[in-house]
DNA sequence: GGCGTACCTGCGAACTCCTCGCAGCCCGTC
DNA sequence: GACGGGCTGCGAGGAGTTCGCAGGTACGCC
């Protein structure tokens, strides 16, 4: 659990309430999770807890930068804990498995964006669309198609 | 207009009808357009088509490899020619204003995508968010933070 | 040129993801 | 321990997208 969450919500304003804990435990625990994953993890605990309070709330703690979420694909956003290490996905459009890798591989590309275009980037937001190395070999992408 | 997109379509057993070639115009007129948007530019010309047609048609059109989309954010997919340079998405999530830029910049974090991970990278399906130049010195981002 | 069939379209219902309004609850403070 | 305002649960509702079906139409075939 990250340290200080109750001095952050606190520090913005916001209260400290049993649904918070569970809601930033439950996003530790996945890793990456979805808000209906994120509901049923803290449905464990809790079974009370109702939908509209797991998006108000992660809603909150990414105010407060104990989350951050990244769009992964036609689905739904995907949650994370800030402590996790910042990484990039790498999500195959054709098998849908998602490869986390270090944001460091991106550094020059992020100092260019920065240099040339003078675009701060949010890395851990980026996702990147492609073939994994197994469905690379199986059905390639073809110039700029994209048969998704 | 794409030169033997009556050719591509029939390749692969589709129809040549009005609505696709309504569609495929939109998409090229408009250069960025999500499906509610190339409604209203096919409906500029024929008023009866339906949304539902777009949708089908941007399928079709998308398996055929005549036009693209990409995720620019919360919002609808964003649809694109093929034929038009190939680039990348640049969102500030501030002010919601996207960039263009040429997919070269990316070309050598695309290699090492490949190298190190295996990876085959559709540039033209990501986006990168961040700020953009003026909403920068506004509010930047922190750290990891993500106050979208 | 006319015919038939399979594909395509328009329409409406439905589904998913998300937001909002409201009444009651409970965290934090005095 | 009592009070007030933020927070939660619940249900309604909205945006974006998909699906099923009935009728229309492209296109191969004669």
């Amino acid at each position: 659990m990250i340290e200080d969450w109750e001095a952050r919500l606190r520090e913005h304003g916001f209260r400290i309430t049993p649904q918070r804990q569970l809601v930033l435990e439950a996003v530790e625990t996945l890793r990456h999770g979805t808000p209906e994953e994120i509901l049923v993890e803290v449905q464990h605990t809790a079974s009370g807890v109702n939908l509209s309070t797991i998006y108000r709330t992660l809603e909150v703690l990414e105010d407060v930068g104990l989350v951050t979420h990244a769009h992964i694909g036609h689905g739904p956003p995907t949650y994370h804990a800030v402590d996790d290490h910042v990484h990039i996905h790498l999500v195959c459009d054709r098998c849908k498995k998602v490869l986390s890798i270090p944001a460091s591989v991106a550094n020059d590309f992020v100092h260019t964006l920065q240099s040339e275009y003078g675009f701060q980037t949010d890395i851990s937001h980026v996702s990147v669309h492609g073939r994994c190395d197994g469905c690379k070999a199986l059905d390639p992408i073809l110039e700029a198609d994209d048969p998704l």
